[in-house]
DNA sequence: CACGAGATTGCCCTGAGGGCAAAATTGCCC
DNA sequence: GGGCAATTTTGCCCTCAGGGCAATCTCGTG
């Protein structure tokens, strides 16, 4: 398992992994307000300077592992066929990036829910959300290039894409796993799939 | 033209109408980060801790006359007729909302957009996003109970209303004023509202 | 093993955010 | 008009965030 990255490499993505989680733990634990960077920097075993130079603010260093995870699907749909028509490549990547990663803990997830209510929390999460529908849209786009409603087309269906992950998600949240979630993202992409055949 | 608030109201209205242009106009003019809540207080011709009493923060204080329109959207848009079907009405509160401000200089606009680039700002401005299609979401939901795909078709068609909207004003933004907002938006509006039949 | 690139840390300064109580302003009654 | 209660404004203070800078330490390589 050894990897071509140096130990400088391998130590700077440690460190900010302790950082992202040492944040995570004690925003859950004690709430993001009650949270100051000294604090993180002091539960990862290093300087607070240091801290700043890994992550902006709590917020930032909260969301690592969000955007890590973004990332992922974005190889991911990159790494479908080109000739796949868009939606289902956005599915078929959707699908395997959540098979990924079956760790979830409902007690934790509850408590990551209300910690992501926060507004600061909040703030960034649309930001990067507002991104990731961006970066869809150019993947979308160079699926089925000179389709005559572009660019609307693309971001409309990036935006329809990502609506649809999230209402799926809460729905399956609050009926607490009654329904493995693989199925019922599939079921909501194919819903509503028939507005962009 | 008297209105039946009391002086104390009217003094707080002018006031936070104050704070939130001078926020605007040394933002603008000076850039975000360079603009100090003291150096707005100051052109307020008010204290730095009224400031606080009034806004959140500077992004805050900006974002103020966006709150503003869009619970003005949100009003027209409730004042349909119940029985219009949704995509209707909110093409038609969206019309009526932009005609009924014309000021629209270019050169501000210009600036504004550039303003808008600013991460602290854009967060902001996306949070709010995420009401404002929570509560277009409740609207069109209310316009036709019962429906089969809800509350799927809803959000997914909130959202998609806005992304039109944001791609509308982004190439006409661009393409900078050759045809008039107002049938910018009826078409962009027209050409994605087949989805929604 | 020595040395250069890169990472960590401490120190410092500016600005944000917000509690609190004193001072000013407004609304209302006599 | 004058007095009084409610509301707003202001100044003072304290903690935390963000980030520049230089000293120090660690890793990778000749």
């Amino acid at each position: 398992m050894e990897e071509t990255t140096t130990l400088r490499e391998r130590k700077k993505e440690a460190t900010r992994q302790a950082l992202h989680e040492a944040a995570l733990r004690l925003a859950l634990e004690h709430g993001l307000d009650a949270v100051t960077r000294d604090a993180i920097a002091d539960e990862a075993n290093v300087s607070r300077r240091t801290f700043s130079n890994y992550f902006a603010s709590k917020e930032d260093a909260i969301l690592h592992g969000d955007r890590v995870r973004v990332q992922r699907l974005l190889e991911m749909l990159r790494a479908r066929p080109a000739r796949e028509a868009p939606w289902q490549a956005l599915t078929a990547a959707t699908l395997a990036h959540y098979r990924e990663r079956g760790d979830l803990d409902p007690d934790w997830l509850a408590r990551l829910r209300l910690l992501r209510r926060h507004p600061s929390i909040l703030a960034e999460q649309m930001a990067a959300n507002a991104k990731l529908e961006d970066e869809l849209a150019t993947e979308i786009a160079a699926r089925d290039p000179g389709h005559p409603d572009e660019p609307m087309r693309s971001r409309v269906m990036a935006s329809a894409f990502l609506t649809t992950l999230r209402v799926v998600a809460g729905i399956w949240a609050e009926s607490n796993g009654s329904e493995p979630l693989d199925e019922a993202i599939r079921a909501g992409l194919a819903r509503v799939a028939e507005r962009f055949k």
